[in-house]
DNA sequence: TAAAAGATACCGACTGGTCGGTATCTTTTA
DNA sequence: TAAAAGATACCGACCAGTCGGTATCTTTTA
């Protein structure tokens, strides 16, 4: 009887995803939405709550992945395992490409709600922290220089989202992961023991 | 005989700002920035064609401050002009944290139009050039190493990107503008010829 | 120089359309 | 046959932009 069901709920899913990403959170309609999931309006309210719900089990999906993929890197030195997250970057630039637009419009809306602003700052806390520790980690293990980690974790940090979002702003300009990579290669030359 | 024209055009846009930066570009209503205002719809499109041009009109103002602030920051060689800049973060995150949101929510949705997407493109592109041929100027002057320009221009802008978004996302977990500055300044600190 | 003519600024009711969500009815399933 | 799933018509709120008309200036004219 879920088979049914559930092949629905994933077909909505499949489509709010669609939609979102080509037109934006606001931009896209429940309707659209239900037109190109071929299920009626009813069916999508008998299984989201709300058009904001669709969205959160979006990005929760997406969360989790990359929540998965990061604790999957773990190389033998600090360093190691940076670069190898620095060159996982390409990946998730081709991923945001599509999903971050969305996010961020929807973040930029709903962070005057609060109960929403929590769900998600708590993931990028949660993130933000792991990669500090990963810096304190490395100090400690005497393959980094004795630099403050939070800072470090910030700038790295910092230069992933900031040319992520020039990424967004300007596709052709450059080759976004190589710039990505790169920069953080020349902020990590002066920080590793060598 | 413009006196009245030209406040109550003031009115429109100091009204227009405020509620944009409270309620975001799609969230404020033309009607709510008239009451805000204490003018009349009709006023309102006698004075612009639509919502979108005065939201093109406070962008312009904004990037235009921001143009001559840059220009103005000319020290001797580039490390202290760069150096220079990275003070002017503070006051810069100041004013981002009002505007910086509904300016990406802006184009978040209107980089789907094309003429609003290379209104938004052109003083970007002209920024990020500006900025590279600063480092260039800094190699050929030998206070800078020989380090790929455009990389290193990438690099400072992404962070200071990055931590803007960050400041925005989550404007308690830590003094953003110090962590810019200091970020920027262990990049420099390998890319410096002393 | 004052009245007429014209231009500019402004007013606010109204329109056409969108959209999230609901109520109600029908079909499928176990 | 009752409960889950799905379809459809509909509601109410919202909102950008329009339009016919009025008020307030500026310029022309006699």
């Amino acid at each position: 009887m879920q088979q049914r069901s559930e092949e629905t709920q994933a077909r909505i899913l499949e489509a709010a995803i669609r939609r979102f990403s080509i037109s934006g959170y606001n931009g896209a309609s429940v309707d659209e939405i239900c037109a190109e999931a071929g299920v009626s309006k009813g069916a999508f309210y008998h299984h989201f709550s709300t058009k904001q719900a669709v969205f959160l089990a979006l990005l929760n999906g997406w969360l989790g992945t990359i929540d998965t993929g990061l604790k999957a890197v773990r190389q033998e030195t600090v360093p190691q395992t940076l670069m190898q997250m620095t060159s996982m970057l390409t990946v998730i630039f081709a991923s945001a490409d599509d999903r971050l637009p969305m996010f961020l419009e929807f973040w930029l809306q709903a962070s005057r709600e609060d109960a929403v602003y929590q769900a998600m700052i708590a993931p990028y806390r949660y993130f933000a922290d792991y990669f500090t520790s990963l810096i304190k980690t490395g100090i400690a293990e005497g393959s980094l220089k004795e630099v403050d980690p939070e800072i470090i974790a910030q700038a790295i940090l910092s230069i992933a989202i900031g040319t992520l979002l020039q990424g967004l702003l300007d596709p052709d300009r450059t080759n976004w992961s190589r710039v990505a990579e790169q920069s953080i290669q020349a902020l990590l030359a002066g920080v590793i023991k060598s």
